[in-house]
DNA sequence: ACCTGAACACCGTTCAAGT
DNA sequence: ACCTGAACACCGTTCAAGT
C-alpha cells in the first residue's frame, strides 16, 4: 500500500503527503506532526522546508489551483462564456473534493503562481470580449468572488451532516417550527445538493450546452448565477456607464 | 474593565464570551477552554450548553447574522436595488470585522434563525421585483455567494499580512519574478483594500448614491461585482429564456 | 542543510463524581 | 441541571544539539 518512507524529501513530497492526509482523514487531520508521521520524519523536520503550518497549507492552496487546465481557458476558438463556466466548475470541483478547501484557500493571498496565472487568464478573457482592462479586473474578482462564495455554501451545509446544531433559542422553543420561511423551504431543494461528482465532465463533452452535464440541484444554481454575472458583465460593455437610476 | 465572573450562566453568555475573545485575540484564541475561563469556569462545564465546539462556532454565526436589519431590508419603500447594496455592504462589513469569520460560516449549514430570515428577505425581495419563486431563491444563493466569496479573498489577503509564503518553486526561482503577470499587477490595486471602515455607514447617509460612502479600492469592487450581478439577474425577469446563443 | 529529542504551552472531548 | 477534576490523545513551535 504505502510506498515507504522516502529516504530524502523535499517539499513536493510533504505536500503531497498532507493531501493525501486531506483526502482520507479530512482536513482537521493535516497537522505537521501527521505529516512527518507519515514521510517518516520528526515533527520539527518539517520546519526545514516550510516556515510554519500555515506556509505548508498555502502551498497546498498552488498545487490545487495548479490542477486547472489554464490552456483550455486561454483557447480563442471556443466561445469565453463555454470556458469561463468550465474553469469556475473545475475550480469549484477541486474545492468540493477536500473538506476544509474554504480555510486552505484563506490560509493567505491568492499570490501563488498558479492563482496569478488564474486571474491573468481570467482578465485577458474578458479583455478579449472587448472590456477594458480595469473592468475586466474587476470581472475576475467577481468571478472568482462567485466560485468560492458557493463553495463556501457547499462546504458549510456539508459540514452539517453529522452535527445537529444546538437548535434552540434562548426562550427554548425550536428553530423554525413551522412555515414560518415558506420561501426557503420551498425552494431548499433548488439551492442544495452535492457538488462534484459529474462537475469534473463539464467541458469534456464539447459540442452543445454550457450545464449539459450539470445533474445536481447545486450544480444548476451555480451555473445559473454564473450565467447571470456574465449577462449583466459583458452588457456592461455595449453601454459603458451613462444610464443612470 | 472585567465584569467579574457571573453566578449562572447561559448559551448567550458563553456566545458573548467567545466574541470577545475572538475580537480581542483573534479567531485562534476562540477554544473551548479559553471561553470557559472567561467566564469563570472550567472547560468541561461548557458541553453542559453546547455538545461541542462546533456547535458554539454555529451559534456565533446566528448571532453574528442578527445584527442585519431585515426590516430596512424589506422596506418597499426603498428601490430594491438599494436595499440589497446595503444588506450585503452590511454582512461583508460583519465577516470582515472578525479574523476566521469565513471558518465560523462554514462551520455547519446557515440555517439558523438570522440566516432564514436572511434569505427569506432575499427571496421575497427579488420576488417583488417580479421574478417568478424558484429563480429569485436562486438569486438570493447568488447573492449569498458572492458576498461570502468576497469576504473569503478579503479574509486571504488580510492572512497574509503577516505571514510571507515559502516563495519559492522547486526550482528554487522566487514567484512572478517580473512582469509574467502584466495584467494582474496592473491591476491589483483595484481588487486589493481594507474592507470594513466606513462600510458600517453604508445606509446610514440615505439619499443619493448607493455606494457613495466607499471609499475602499475593494469596496468598489465589490459594489461593482454586485451589481453587476444584480444586472444579469433583474435583466432575466424581461426577457425569459428564450433567447439563445 | 537536514534532522532528532526534549520541552513549552496549549488543544477538544470523555468519564466518573459531586451538588 | 450544572459543574469539577483527572485523564486521554492530541496540537504548533522553539531550542539546543547532532551529522
Amino acid at each position: 500500500m504505502k510506498p515507504g518512507p522516502r529516504r530524502s524529501v523535499s517539499q513536493v513530497d510533504i505536500v503531497d503527503a498532507a493531501f493525501e492526509i486531506l483526502e482520507q482523514k479530512g482536513f482537521a487531520a493535516v497537522s505537521v506532526r501527521g505529516v512527518a508521521a507519515a514521510l517518516g520524519l520528526t515533527p520539527t523536520a518539517i520546519y526545514t522546508y516550510f516556515p510554519s503550518k500555515n506556509a505548508l497549507l498555502r502551498a497546498m492552496v498552488d498545487e490545487l489551483l495548479s490542477s486547472l487546465d489554464l490552456a483550455a481557458a486561454s483557447d480563442p476558438a471556443v466561445d469565453w462564456r463555454q470556458r469561463v463556466h468550465a474553469l469556475a466548475a473545475a475550480l469549484r470541483a477541486r474545492l468540493a473534493e477536500h473538506t476544509g478547501a474554504m480555510v486552505l484557500v484563506t490560509s493567505g493571498p491568492l499570490d501563488g503562481p498558479h492563482a496569478l496565472s488564474l486571474n491573468e487568464a481570467l482578465i485577458a478573457g474578458f479583455m478579449g470580449e472587448r472590456m477594458p482592462l480595469d473592468d475586466a479586473a474587476r470581472a475576475a474578482h467577481a468571478v472568482l468572488a462567485h466560485v468560492l462564495g458557493v463553495a463556501a455554501l457547499d462546504a458549510a451545509e456539508r459540514a452539517g451532516d453529522v452535527e445537529a446544531s444546538a437548535g434552540r433559542t434562548s426562550s427554548g422553543a425550536l428553530w423554525s417550527d413551522a412555515a414560518s420561511h415558506p420561501l426557503t423551504e420551498a425552494t431548499a431543494h433548488l439551492v442544495a445538493g452535492s457538488a462534484g461528482g459529474a462537475v469534473g465532465v463539464v467541458g469534456a463533452g464539447g459540442a452543445d450546452a454550457v450545464s449539459a452535464s450539470d445533474d445536481g440541484r447545486a450544480d444548476s444554481a451555480f451555473a445559473w448565477g454564473l450565467d447571470r454575472l456574465l449577462d449583466g458583465v459583458l452588457a456592461s460593455v455595449a453601454e459603458p456607464v451613462t444610464a443612470g437610476a
